[in-house]
DNA sequence: CCCATTATCGTGTAGTTACACATATGTATC
DNA sequence: GATACATATGTGTAACTACACGATAATGGG
């Protein structure tokens, strides 16, 4: 970059004055998903369909509103990202027990595709770690999930 | 509550497991967006559009893309944040001495907009630094700050 | 058993995010 | 000055996010 885009872009980054954080957490999530996504594009997923698949296959599934309460998530927001992974065949939606709620589940093909996708996740886990450096990460993680637990929902 | 949702939820939280840097980055932000959101409802602004107002009011303003570039955001995504400010008119284009580029900037009723928005802003401030401890707060937002400057782009 | 309450879910609406692509203007080279 | 390259922007598409609202099914008190 031989001129920069704006003076204060490099004479006073706007972020070292704001005292606000949901302000750098969204800079820094912007930034991240932005990475991740990019290592994750060969397979066709975003960052938030692999932590989908990935949760999924981990807890081996639930209702619609439980998985939405384990990634801290609006159950509507959950309607609305399980249907691009359900038309791509990687999400099986089958009425529970209870007719009100349908479980949440990995098909076949799902589990194919995140087994596909874990390597190039481990290559921006590794992109992380080496930009950042592991004491930080660790030390950001323990603050993000304190965080999580801490803050109050409204 | 009476019944967890799920029995992981409260014996094994997914996000103790993960290693992951964006999973954690995103709930966060998901969670803070939440809290800043309803502390700002009473003044019809979001967090996002309350944050690019506060940023054109500390800078003065620049084009479509230096905006972009100070908030780590893509340049597009920009251009359709400015769109609901422009149609409530707190924000105003310009036409730019290069022909090319849009200039914004706050418009008075911006300003004012602004003026209402922050003691909302003050209370989540507030709020945040209450459940988490003033020093974590700082800890944190030191870490956030590194991470856009450190990690890579792609 | 019936009715009120609670729980589960989807949809309408609207904003946030970014990539691919196209357009228009400015700059530099010949 | 014309042509090639670089810069600034908008739009189509698509996913992510959440609130307000309404529908349907389970539960509990009378």
């Amino acid at each position: 970059m031989r001129r920069p885009l704006s003076s204060f872009a490099t004479s006073m980054p706007a972020t070292a004055k704001l005292p606000c954080t949901v302000y750098r957490l969204r800079m820094a999530a912007r930034r991240a998903t932005r990475l991740y996504d990019r290592h994750l594009a060969p397979c066709g997923l975003g960052i938030a369909q692999f932590g989908l698949l990935q949760t999924l296959s981990m807890t081996g599934g639930g209702t619609v509103t439980s998985v939405a309460a384990s990634l801290d998530m609006d159950r509507t927001t959950m309607t609305r990202n399980l249907t691009p992974l359900v038309r791509a065949g990687f999400i099986e939606l089958r009425a529970g027990a209870d007719k009100r709620s349908r479980d949440v589940s990995l098909t076949p093909a799902g589990k194919l595709k995140l087994k596909e996708a874990l390597p190039l996740w481990r290559a921006a886990q590794t992109a992380v770690r080496a930009s950042m450096g592991t004491g930080d990460v660790e030390k950001l993680h323990a603050l993000l999930d304190a965080a999580v637990q801490r803050l109050p929902e409204s």
